[in-house]
RNA sequence: GGAGUGGUAGUUCAGCUUGGUUAGAAUACCUGCCUGUCACGCAGGGGGUCGCGGGUUCGAGUCCCGUCCACUCCGCCA
């Protein structure tokens, strides 16, 4: 007698006793016949229980969906016609000798083939986790994950466990903190990433290291940001940027050959952050789109039309164009659904030029801004942006962010409504990031990547002179408009990390208190170094189809940061609080529920 | 912190615009019948704190205020 998956059923067991495990997916008593579709991992078998053997009958007759089985029994083919070529078993059955009933089930919360909300499902999640998308995308996780280590041991690579109970940073996101016991009144922090520890491990010598580590990010949640996540962290030493990029690509390549069976165009393409910003209007742009901005400043800069040329300040403002082609069929709902976007993301309204004849300036357009341009302007306008016969041209001037917000945010909507994407799959990878941002809030300057990141100058005083126009060899990686990993060559100098410290505002005292350990390091021989991380949920994600990080993840947490399921984050005793040394001035009897 | 959408049977939803009989449908569940189904079929039955709290009203699932939960987005996420 052989054990096999109710999905490995076929006709090769003919005739031949089997051992079955698995949920009851379905029951169907015809009375005088049951029929039992039988779940596991593999997939569906659908046992026979005749009416002559009373006590196997009778015991059929109780069973229910979800129940756990055992079955032994005697495959055979179908009679003729009652084949299911559904499933893959379809054309053969079990028929059942012995059948044990090893866990009773309560009825099922809701059906597995019907979805429920995502409430529910979560509350439920023990019972999700058996849908067959769940099933499906976290068996791809798994596979995906397998690819990428076998992957890097491959190439050498080590792979490196570093703490999860680690030291608080100042930069950055906020951390999630852990009181502790043996040194009251303290707190270890969990890690944003490994990222001070990846590369201490360069300076120890461990020149290629990579793991795939749990991270945590005190932030606000959206459809693809969880508070805990998981990031390939890679690291090497004596490389640089090209190389690891190249490294990546096959990483890519292998996953995408053997997860989806797709081959990939290598190297991926490159643009510049500028280019990214100005074309598409993010730093994470969508190439599957055939749409293009085109910055228009040149041309209006001297119109009459005060909302665009009072928007031309370089470097702070700017008036952009983003034409839609006439085979999208842009309506007039449409253009109003795109002003309300506008509107919500901080601008007047949304101007538009509707070309009904190009050669016809006079009465071949249809807009509200026309009469305010001269003929010149628009004919340059027309020529910029290639308008022809039925398109729709939209217009956004102000603040470069806000343009960028606008216009950017206009082109991947249109995209999605009206499903124009040229290709499946669209990787670039976006290079030459500056390397601060002012805060105007805080009034201070901030890293775009992060502190330990190489910046590109021709003599070391840039990086305090002239910090604004400072550019930063690092890179992202973008894959159809969601940005999945990103990468830098880092500072190996100890001068060059405390004048970035300085950058940033922090003090020589601050900067050794949070990270004068790694300074240190960095003293006793430091490896030109870089690296790069991914992250896996957002990889799955979207290799899976899925809509939703939390649809990749086996016990996610909800938009404000708890499980349904385990019903975390909860309240602890006061003994647990006093062994720390922390009082609340939450109550437990506050709790709702 | 802000904007929006939703919350009615185990589940998915209708009912709310315009307040008024015993709050419906589908499915699930229970009982009986049924020997070839695979969304099995047929007959019958049970099942509701209309998220929670307050208000308006003769009367609230429906209108108003507050609040909680879930989702999407903005801020935030080096």
């Amino acid at each position: 007698m052989k054990k096999i998956y109710c999905g490995e059923l076929d006709n090769s067991y003919i005739d031949k006793e089997i051992q079955l495990f698995g949920w009851i997916n379905k029951i169907r008593d015809h009375g005088g016949v049951i029929f039992i579709d039988l779940r596991d991992i593999k997939g569906i078998a659908q046992i026979v229980v005749n009416p002559d053997n009373k006590d196997l009958f009778s015991l059929a007759e109780s069973l229910r969906n979800e129940d756990i089985l055992e079955i032994v029994g005697i495959p055979r083919s179908r009679p003729k016609g009652s084949e299911n070529l559904k499933i893959k078993s379809g054309k053969v059955e079990v028929v059942s000798n012995k059948i044990d009933l090893l866990s009773k089930s309560k009825t099922p919360p809701y059906l597995l083939t019907e979805e429920a909300n995502e409430d529910v499902r979560l509350r439920y999640r023990f019972y999700d986790l058996r849908t067959d998308k769940m099933q499906k995308n976290i068996i791809m996780r798994s596979k995906i994950i397998k690819v990428i280590r076998d992957f890097f041991d491959n190439e050498d690579f080590l792979d490196i466990e570093t703490p999860i109970l680690t030291k608080a940073t100042p930069e950055g996101a906020r951390d999630y903190l852990v009181p502790s016991r043996l040194n009251k009144g303290k707190f270890y922090a969990l890690p944003q990433s490994p990222q001070i520890f990846k590369q201490t491990l360069m300076m120890s010598g461990f020149n290629k290291y990579y793991q795939i580590a749990r991270c945590f990010r005190d932030e606000d949640l959206r459809a693809d940001r969880q508070p805990e996540f998981t990031q390939l962290d890679i690291e090497l030493s004596f490389s640089n940027s090209e190389k690891i990029k190249r490294c990546i690509e096959r990483m890519f390549s292998n996953i995408f050959k053997e997860v989806l069976k797709i081959e990939l165009d290598t190297p991926f393409k490159e643009i510049t952050y500028q280019e990214s910003k100005d074309k598409y209007g993010t730093d994470a742009p969508d190439l599957r789109i055939p749409l293009e901005i085109s910055n228009i400043s040149e041309i209006v800069k001297n119109c009459s039309f005060k909302v665009f040329s009072e928007n031309t300040t370089k470097g702070k403002s700017k008036v952009s164009a983003l034409c839609v082609p006439s085979s999208l069929s842009i309506t007039r709902k449409d253009i109003d659904s795109y002003t309300d976007m506008a509107v919500d993301r901080g601008s007047q309204g949304l101007a538009y030029i509707k070309c009904n004849n190009v050669k016809d300036i006079k009465e071949g357009l249809q807009s509200p801004i026309v009469k305010f341009l001269d003929d010149k302007t628009i004919n340059n306008i027309l020529s910029e942006v290639s308008a022809k016969d039925g398109d729709i041209i939209f217009f956004s001037a102000g603040d470069n962010n806000l343009v960028d917000s606008v216009l950017g945010s206009l082109r991947e909507l249109i995209a999605k409504q009206k499903n124009h994407y040229t290709n499946e799959w669209s990787f670039v990878w976006i290079k030459d990031f500056p390397m601060f941002e002012y805060d105007d809030d805080n009034k201070k300057w901030k890293s775009v990547h992060h502190p330990f990141t190489q910046p590109v100058y021709s003599a070391v005083d840039d990086i305090t002179n002239s910090p604004g126009s400072l550019l930063s060899d690092s890179y992202d990686l973008v894959l159809n408009g969601v940005e999945i990993g990103g990468g830098s060559k880092r500072i190996n100098d100890p001068e060059v990390q405390k004048q970035i410290f300085n950058v940033l505002g922090l003090s020589s005292e601050e900067a050794n208190d949070k990270f004068g350990f790694f300074l240190e390091a960095m003293q006793y021989g430091c490896p030109p170094h870089g690296g790069i991380a991914f992250g896996i949920d957002r990889i799955v994600m979207m290799l899976a189809g899925a809509l939703s990080i939390r649809d990749v993840i086996a016990f996610p947490k909800t938009q404000s940061g708890s499980c349904l399921f385990t019903d975390s984050p909860s309240f602890v005793d006061n003994q647990n609080m006093k062994e720390l040394g922390l009082k609340s001035d939450k109550k437990k009897d506050e709790q709702k529920t």
